[in-house]
DNA sequence: CGCCAGTTTGACCAAGATCAACGCAAGTGG
DNA sequence: CCACTTGCGTTGATCTTGGTCAAACTGGCG
């Protein structure tokens, strides 16, 4: 009771409905996942291929199976913002207004589902729970997206590049291992910088030994000290 | 119906709840209205006075009557990064965590209510289209961070500066005319930038006769060309 | 093998930060 | 009422971080 605007500590329905981290096996199954199940389709899309786009109308939304999947923002001039990776286990294009005021695209290969709105809309209608987690859900969003403005305003570029490999690390599953699908030009403009500057940051963690890059195209990290690249960032806890 | 994760263009429940635009007149009040006035607590804070702190339990919620609110994340080191302004009419504290992520300042002499979660609560429990308008408050809020991510990661000084006039001429009563209620430094951490900087983008507004100042403390800006004003930021859209 | 896409590194540049001085209006206390 | 202080705004000089431009490198692939 009284969760609207608040976080109580249960476990997300929607945990249930192909969004958990993959690792949580969904322990009961509520019969709403049946339905759930059966209104959303499998999508498949290749690198850099486009799952919606700028001005759409958000008539569904997403759960990626595998993959990564980039929320990206153009400017009129082609400058770009990425506003957020999505990785497997995570939705997309679910907390937004009408029309789509960004784009999503597939990093690599990637399979998602795709849930119709007007259908999903029904199934939270008709359960309380999932309205519930679904707006607990948005608020986690938000506090997300404000911890991000802080680090776009505030941080420098070794600090943001030290919180980026730290919250992929934590999402990942391996502690000290993490395969990184995106390019530093991604990464840059995920972070507010450029290829360059996100490439010589991560040649410094390098040098100083706290991490370690290997195979093709330096998308395997190690990382060797943790808590070196946590002192990193520590002025923005 | 199925509202939850869309948006429809009707007035929003909350606006009869102190939360309007001012200007707006509450047409009809509905019996709700009643039961959350009832709960709501008149208070008062004079300048730079903190109306909540980081880590403090979130157990209520706020509306401005009058002055302005300053959302404020501080950085361990003592960087900082205003999150936002709420102006009359806006609402803080309300789209949050258990704990305050985030305070909140009065930038000047601040009336504002505040009304316990717990009965809050249980009046939007009660209140589906409440329900439903808080979620859409939520996903806007969203929205509105997201482009805010946007502008720190990839506007010029320039172009943040134009932008935040924009903002604050769209959100004011008179279209050309405007009381900066906020200090130059304010508005810094606002943009990502330091004062002096903020200080520079605004003198070379005026000396291109984009707009003018007056009054003390400048805090009166007179917009002398929109359109000049909006073609700096045009890359934004 | 040669091309391609992405990565790395270096040299140089510029936007914006930092440091410093000064101006100006509003208190404040004698 | 006036000297003094305080807080904020403005401007200039200089410095630094990160951006820009350019070249070399790397592994994958047709």
């Amino acid at each position: 009771m009284h969760t609207w605007s608040g976080v109580d500590g249960s476990r997300s329905a929607f945990e249930d409905f192909g969004c958990s981290k993959p690792g949580i096996p969904p322990s009961r199954q509520p019969d709403a996942l049946i339905a759930f199940e059966q209104i959303g389709t499998r999508l498949h899309f290749k690198r850099g291929q486009e799952i919606y786009a700028e001005g759409d109308v958000a008539d569904s939304w997403y759960s990626v199976m595998s993959g990564t999947v980039r929320i990206c923002k153009l400017l009129a001039d082609g400058r770009r913002h990425i506003a957020e990776f999505c990785f497997a286990g995570d939705c997309f294009g679910l907390f937004t207004l009408a029309m789509r005021a960004v784009s999503a695209e597939a990093v690599g290969e990637v399979f998602v589902m795709c849930y119709p709105k007007h259908q999903a809309d029904r199934l939270i209608d008709e359960n309380p729970r999932l309205a519930r987690d679904l707006y607990h859900r948005t608020v986690c969003e938000l506090a997300k997206a404000q911890s991000r403005t802080t680090l776009l305003a505030r941080l420098t570029a070794t600090e943001r590049v030290a919180s980026f490999l730290i919250e992929v690390f934590n999402r990942g599953h391996a502690p000290h291992t993490l395969n990184l699908p995106m390019t530093r030009y991604d990464i840059a403009d995920y972070l507010g910088l450029t290829l360059e500057t996100v490439c010589r940051e991560l040649s410094a963690l390098k040098r100083d030994g706290v991490i370690a890059s290997s195979g093709r195209r330096s998308t395997r990290i190690e990382l060797g000290d943790r808590d070196a690249l946590e002192g990193l960032c520590e002025a923005a806890r």
